[in-house]
DNA sequence: CTATGATCGTTTCAAATGAAACGATTGTCA
DNA sequence: TGACAATCGTTTCATTTGAAACGATCATAG
């Protein structure tokens, strides 16, 4: 039964945008995981290095909009893994310039395409304008945060 | 400098999601903890119980989309605030049929109207066409979403 | 030059998370 | 009836998370 007012969760935008999104999340997570050993953050620094690079630890987060401790982590593990470089800037210490190494870049050049597949999976049956919708969508409420957040 | 064969994380359907939704998710837990020592989880289930009540554990995680373990811990919560009450089912023991309380019902009512204004200001400037090409997307992702995870 | 404050990246710490183990109850089948 | 499997909800454990503290470097102002 229900009452006056109800409210039904499973059709509340904020909440249906959380479910899809986190089980597209582990869609890719279980992929990038189970092939490249790999974790999302990693991914996510991978991605930016690959075309961005070379890039501070400063100029990650900003790219990918995780915050420094985790792109931290994920620098120390690619490291680790002789994914990525590093070198100090030259002028300023404080810097550090990252670059994919040659065993980083073929991952990259083997991830992209695994990406876009399951991308163009999980969006197969969708027509291009419900697509440039969806991107509209992520402008508007992207600059409706912006101003949320700034206060 | 690009190189050829690229990849723009930045414009990554799947990454721009995430991002969107991370931020939407926590201008909604800023909200619901500052007016009401609330998490996103306990929310969740305060809301499925505002609608649907009574529901067992395991029906708040469907519908919730919410993991066992959490739903455990939130329900632990609530109903040591007082929030939300439980009985026994009567021929299953293993059943525990939750229901708001009225302080929790209390919490309910007062909480609708707060999402419901998030939510519009979320969504502000978009076209009802939009908002309706966004719900079909997630319903055709969602669908798409049932066939990979089924393997 | 020195002092003060800002910025960068790392590390610490407590809280949140999910997979798996668990005890308790119920269903199934011989 | 009795043994065994399945289900429910809790708890444990290792991992992840983000806020804050931190040391190190640089910029600015006196």
């Amino acid at each position: 039964m229900k009452r006056s007012g109800s409210f039904d969760l499973e059709s509340f935008l904020p909440y249906r945008l959380s479910v899809t999104t986190n089980r597209v999340s582990r869609a890719f997570a279980a992929q990038y995981e189970q092939e490249f050993g790999i974790s999302i953050p990693e991914w996510r620094v991978i991605a930016v290095l690959g075309a961005f690079a070379p890039l501070s630890s400063n100029e990650i987060c900003e790219r990918t909009a995780m915050d420094k401790a985790k792109v931290s982590r994920a620098v120390a593990t690619l490291l680790k893994r002789g994914l990525i470089e590093r070198e100090a800037h030259e002028t300023d210490q404080r810097l550090i310039q990252l670059t994919l190494s040659k065993s980083g870049r073929k991952i990259y050049e083997a991830i992209i395409p695994r990406a876009r597949a399951i991308e163009a999976e999980v969006t197969k049956g969708l027509s291009k304008s419900d697509i440039a919708a969806l991107h509209r969508v992520l402008d508007c409420v992207g600059a409706r945060l912006d101003e949320i957040e700034a206060d």
